[in-house]
DNA sequence: GTAACCTTTACGTGGCGTGAGGGTGC
DNA sequence: CGCACCCTCACGCCACGTAAAGGTTA
């Protein structure tokens, strides 16, 4: 069984435009290209990559990311402690990045109370 | 006082492509421009807009939240509540950003416990 | 034949970074 | 005159969205 992209579009939910874009850039290319009319044909095990794809995207990894992950997996075979410290770094980078959201939630706190006087007192406090 | 471009970016902290950037975008111009060598020169008044801006960024404005700020104290002349609801929605915004990341973690949490089996069989199970 | 599909090319987003190739201040 | 400074293009990043202009399939 193979797809068409427009098929295979509504079957995995990712757009079109962004399928194209993920073969451009090696991420997921169909396993069949004609080689007269380029078009793109994609099987069952494209479906699977599709939702892993998607899963990882989910959980915050950029494409770059996924194709490092997949290309380490070519290279090492199903190690599963890499892909434990794969998860567990994307956790840390979370992490932090939750810690300068909390931040610049606190800082606003801090500002709407000096605010409370007029905009202007607070431009001129800023000299 | 008037500083070129150069010396009011090691006097602000903000590089000089940023600062050609902001002139473009209209978010900081500087007071005077050579009409015949196009020279930027900056002023004190420039000083205070560049770290107010800085303020803003350092709490999560991106720079067309910015633009739009300043055009609304131009508008309506110092308005205390207006401000005020404009740090309470940027605050809103960050809450949800720290919620869609606790998610992220969360599901990750749950990932690494499922693949402490194989990798191979994360992905079949995924189908 | 025609509608619904597919293709590539190329420019837009945000917030700059990084050159290239040239004019200016002192 | 030299050298640090300034200028305007213009392309790069990321993850696509959005046409435009045309070929293919059923």
């Amino acid at each position: 069984m193979v797809y068409k992209i427009g098929d295979f579009s509504s079957l995995v939910n990712i757009p079109i435009r962004t399928l194209r874009y993920y073969d451009e850039i090696g991420l997921l290319k169909p396993e069949i290209v004609d080689r007269f009319t380029n078009y793109r044909y994609y099987t069952e095990d494209n479906v699977v990559e599709a939702q892993f794809i998607t899963l990882l995207k989910e959980v915050g990894f950029t494409l770059q990311e996924i194709i490092d992950y997949k290309r380490f997996l070519n290279d090492f075979d199903n190690n599963d402690d890499g892909t434990n410290q794969f998860l567990l770094k994307k956790q840390e980078q979370i992490s932090e990045e939750m810690e300068r959201l909390q931040e610049q939630y606190d800082k606003i706190t801090v500002l709407r109370k000096k605010f409370k006087g007029k905009v202007l007192t607070l431009m001129k406090e800023e000299k």
